[in-house]
DNA sequence: CCTATTTTGTGAAGGCTTTCACATAGATAA
DNA sequence: TTATCTATGTGAAAGCCTTCACAAAATAGG
């Protein structure tokens, strides 16, 4: 059956949604490591702290995958999530800033091992540009419009400091290239067709703060 | 004004509120640094990618911080702010894990300036144990538990293995310490007063690889 | 084959979050 | 002082997401 047919009503998916299905897919990981062939909802569920609800209706979205009374195969759900989230293939990325994130993420397996492969260093810096990386050797970020254009790199991690970060994009966006995971804490301006996620380390630690200072597990206030 | 009053009824403040209010605290770090006294709400909106109103919402849960036909005082604004999220103080932190990702984030600017303060490493690893970074000894993780116990440590970052992770916060757990950042890819099993939050870099590029799959900003489907 | 049991798929209800829209209050200028 | 202008603070409306609850479908056991 087909998953995205030309002809049908449209409907968006929530953000949630789709981080949710990340879940799933790392869960049924798992599951069939230790060899279980199908699963229900509710074991879903609990694995990442959900409802079953959520796991059937956020599945349901995407088509029936399941079978009543015995719940979905496992390999083959991963399979269908992998699909829809597009990780059922290699994507090449280029890293621009090989500062301490910058090369932790460089040898990061976790990419790696879902298919994120960054091929291409970026930095502007004179003693790194030329010094190798997990055998990548880092380019100058003058270059990065010729270079990224027309490549075979379709997302960027971006890890330089905040000051530098909306040029560096701005020459991403000039080289056609429409997904940036951003390291650094600024908001960044890009065209409406241009996917950018933010990643905020200190963010979270700032939540974590705020969880403790008002506490008791009860966030409340006023 | 009290920002708390024992006797007033209590609301819960949602999880993106106080998340907005980091968006915030940062943009007024910046307008601060240009020299500006005061910022209005659709300025404050327009710098982070949100409206007016829901800017002005989520400061009227806390309180009323703005003066009528002039807007919001920024330095007044951005202690405020710091005050509600915990973060006017410095935050003892240990860090678990010190491979790739753990030893960037021991030189990650971005938490000491904001008053995270990585004081204390462990790890299990025989190689690493003993060894300095950034003035650090790292510790053996078997002692975890005995050197977070009334120390004036309050946060945990995990950065171990995800097959290591749950052990690991078992531990951080009976000593006693109830924040963790964790960066291992697993859902984390720990009591209700006990604040998790995770970081999953692979989860960001899975999504920004939805969103190219299912092309042209529209995220839709079926 | 029939019955009991399990678990999906999904409209509808409920709840939470954002946006709207405007009364209100202070600023500014003459 | 008065008029005009600007921008906040906030109930109410709208919109979005999650949970409920149950019919439907498939299994399992006799």
């Amino acid at each position: 059956m087909d998953k995205f047919p030309e002809t049908a009503l449209k409907k968006r998916i929530s953000e949630s949604t789709i981080r949710r299905l990340s879940l799933y897919h790392r869960a049924l990981e798992a599951v069939e490591e230790n060899g279980s062939e199908t699963i229900s909802s509710k074991e879903l569920a609990k694995m990442e702290k959900l409802t079953p609800a959520q796991v059937r209706k956020d599945l349901s979205f995407f088509g029936s995958f399941g079978t009543r009374g015995l719940g979905y195969p496992v390999t083959d759900l991963k399979a269908k999530i992998a699909r829809i989230l597009g990780i059922d293939r290699v994507w090449n990325i280029a890293l621009v800033g090989v500062g301490n994130v910058g090369s932790a993420l460089v040898s990061y397996k976790e990419f790696a091992r879902q298919g994120f492969k960054i091929v291409k260093l970026f930095d502007n810096d004179q003693r790194k540009i030329g010094s190798n990386h997990k055998g990548i050797v880092v380019s100058d970020v003058k270059n990065i419009i010729s270079e990224l254009s027309g490549s075979e790199i379709e997302m960027v991690v971006v890890c330089v400091p905040g000051s530098a970060a909306q040029f560096v994009v701005n020459d991403i966006v000039k080289a056609g290239l429409r997904a940036i995971l951003n390291f650094a804490p600024v908001n960044l301006k890009v065209p409406d067709n241009v996917f950018v996620r933010n990643e905020n380390m200190a963010m979270e630690l700032e939540y974590l703060s705020y969880a403790l200072v008002n506490n008791h597990s009860k966030n409340r206030v006023k």
